[in-house]
DNA sequence: ACCTGAACACCGTTCAAGT
DNA sequence: ACCTGAACACCGTTCAAGT
């Protein structure tokens, strides 16, 4: 087997074996049975490495990718990117089990450093996600291009609360106030470009 | 000064100075001129250190009751009172236990009868409040009147995903990213209608 | 081109010892 | 009670040297 791929499969069975292992250099490169140096050229830093199986990861979970489908409207497709990120979770039932992994995998356990980095690395993946998207419609024209960060940390802020929502207990009708919501939160991405990012607030 | 202080005050300028700064135990022991030992002695953890720096700063942005308050900006006291539901929420420690209640009351057991009512009593006391705010802005022309519950969902799906995140492990810059979806959150309601009111530019 | 591992400059935390 | 700083066990990255 190729270098890279040993050092990804260690990486990998390192993670199914526990969500908040750390990857550090050496613990991969050893597990992998392959020097540091090796792993250092190979992957040229950690984030590199992390990047690689995350996305390895997610890729085999989700295909598929509406964003580029030019037949709708760019407001249409975010739309659906959007509503494909919340449809595996489910209606209550899944998404209170969902919510149940998530709540006892990074939110009862203390924020520990390798809890913070595991749970970080697919924040960032996530990001990532919503970067293209926002990436390929800015390539159309569909909003300025530039910095999206400030406008990704909104849609995903706006995710996570309709998640959450999901697993709560529910009025009637989730699905058109959920509608409702996501079409807000597009309306306001695509009516506003990026911006420079404010400065702290000085205590 | 108190060492404590002295140490509080260290870390704020750096982090004025460079909202990326790395505050490790070091430099902010050199820069508050203490020990490390001193720094552990009074912050047993980074993350101690950290999170007393971000209630603090938090502690001193907040002010009393805002949303009548003429002297701010219609966009500015929205802000602030949002703000005021997330500042009880404390940061990590006291979100995670306070999303532990949420999550054992109403996510955790089955959704029968008595656990969703007991949940939309507070919901629904969670959007008089917020339809409260709209209904004042509205009075001063800030923002159309009539029905707002549109409005009121948005901002409380933008409300949940930013509490949940304040339980979920963090990165450093939690405050930055959290004003900034605030910011566009309230943008977005303030500009679903006319009557732009003429206030202060924002950061 | 690929690989090695020692060395470097950091990190957070601990702890015997001081006042 | 408060403070000190050396020591410990890590970390990611670099690099001269090998094949």
């Amino acid at each position: 087997m190729e270098t890279r791929e040993k050092i990804l499969q260690a990486a990998a069975e390192m993670i199914a074996e526990d969500v908040a292992a750390k990857l550090s250099v050496r613990a991969v490169a050893a597990r992998a049975g392959v020097s540091i140096g090796s792993l250092r050229f190979h992957f040229p830093t950690q984030r590199a490495l992390q990047d690689s199986l995350l996305k390895r990861i997610y890729e085999h979970l989700l295909p598929g990718d509406p964003i580029r489908d030019r037949t709708l409207s760019p407001r249409e497709r975010l739309l659906n990117c959007l509503r494909q990120v919340l449809a595996p979770l489910g209606t209550n039932e899944d998404a209170r089990t969902a919510w149940g992994t998530v709540y006892r995998s990074f939110i009862e356990p203390e924020p520990t450093e390798p809890v913070r980095t595991a749970y970080l690395a697919h924040e960032r993946e996530a990001e990532r996600r919503v970067e293209h998207w926002l990436t390929v419609l800015a390539e159309e024209g569909a909003l300025p291009p530039g910095d999206h960060t400030r406008n990704v940390r909104f849609l995903l802020t706006v995710l996570n609360g309709l998640s959450v929502e999901r697993a709560l207990p529910t009025r009637e009708s989730v699905l058109i106030a959920e509608t409702e919501t996501l079409n807000a939160a597009v309306d306001h991405v695509l009516s506003t470009g990026p911006a420079p990012s404010a400065g702290p607030p000085r205590p």
